[in-house]
DNA sequence: ATGGTTTTTACTGCGTC
DNA sequence: GACGCGGTAAAAACCAT
């Protein structure tokens, strides 16, 4: 058989599986409308009333019975599953109906025994869906965290930080993973070992736009208190990134306290102050650092620094008697 | 939306190795 | 001549209003 005959007839047999499935919106007996009975989940014929199987999201069992029997015994049921719910629907669910299995009506005493068993259903199943929740956010946090480096004590302030929004009910309408970001990036901030927007942004899988709508939400919800990042918790990292000694990374400090103290800080962005620092500190210290190599690891455009560092020395000069300005 | 501030981009000129 | 550096103008981003 050549290969033109084997795609020809593999063409035919799905033509005919084809026209089977139209055939299947009239009934097969006697050839009228169809009609769907959503609440048995049953397509029926209107003329004859003949039960049509034609339901469109089970696709069939997933074992293959080879008589009646084994059928009966592989046979599994439940209900539909749907992605509008949390939990796709599969929890359980008490019918609002007060009726038993055979449509009678109960008697008071057992609707209220059901009326109890519907509230605890409801809020086991809640609590359960947002015990799903932090569970995994919880993970996201873990994963960014360790792609960013950062500490334990940070993960659990995340963490904590997280729960309480979810306490707040802050998380409808948002996703869990930008909740869980900001969470993050707020976390990394209050415990002095920030993350800039973009580095925490490369490790999620949100943008920045959303981080930060939601950061600043999640912020002004639960009236945290973040303070401005401090420029100097950014040096260790530049320092040992960029490979300089101790000595470098003290002068950088001096730097920003001095500006610090001048005020020329206020409204600049901390990340370029820190690095113009550490760039300023390893000129006075005699260490070879390019602007380029300095902005390439702070993130940080060259007139950027090139700007700040003028300050700085500008800062620092202007104090007058500084140790920084002394030597060199 | 708007205006003011800061940062970035792109380009140019200078000195040095 | 490539590189590091400094400066500038215009564009873009950011922020408070």
């Amino acid at each position: 058989m050549t290969d033109t005959e084997v795609r020809s007839r593999i063409d035919e047999s799905e033509e005919e599986q084809e026209t089977k499935e139209d055939e299947e919106w009239n009934c097969p007996e006697c050839g009228s409308r169809l009609e769907t009975d959503t609440e048995h989940g049953e397509t029926v014929c209107t003329e004859c009333g003949l039960v049509v199987e034609a339901d469109e999201i089970d696709r069939g069992p997933e074992w293959r019975a080879f008589d009646p029997g084994e059928r009966d015994s592989k046979s599994r049921v439940g209900a539909p599953t749907t992605r509008m719910m949390h939990d796709k629907g599969l929890s359980t669910n008490i019918g609002w109906q007060n009726q038993d299995a055979y449509g009678r009506a109960l008697s008071s005493r057992q609707r209220q025994k059901m009326q109890r068993l519907r509230t605890w259903n409801e809020r086991f199943r809640t609590r359960n869906s947002k015990e799903r929740n932090l569970k995994q956010a919880l993970g996201e946090i873990d994963r960014m965290a360790s792609a960013l480096g950062l500490p334990k004590n940070v993960r659990e302030t995340a963490s904590v930080i997280y729960r309480r929004a979810l306490d707040e009910d802050l998380l409808p309408g948002r996703s869990i993973e930008g909740v869980a970001t900001a969470a993050l990036y707020a976390a990394a901030r209050q415990a002095g070992t920030p993350r800039s927007l973009d580095e925490v942004v490369t490790v999620s899988r949100i943008d920045r736009m959303e981080l930060t709508r939601t950061y600043r939400y999640v912020v002004r919800q639960l009236n945290l208190e973040v303070k401005p990042a401090d420029p100097e918790s950014y040096v260790p990292r530049f320092i040992s990134d960029l490979d300089l000694s101790d000595e470098t990374e003290h002068r950088a400090r001096e730097l920003l306290r001095n500006a610090k103290r001048t005020g020329i800080h206020s409204g600049k962005s901390p990340v370029g102050l820190a690095a113009a620092a550490v760039y300023a500190a390893a000129l006075l210290t005699n260490q070879k650092v390019t602007q380029a190599e300095v902005s390439e690891v702070a993130n940080i455009s060259e007139v950027t620094i090139r700007n700040r560092y003028k300050e700085l020395l500008n800062a620092t000069d202007d104090l007058g008697g500084q140790p920084a300005s002394a030597t060199n």
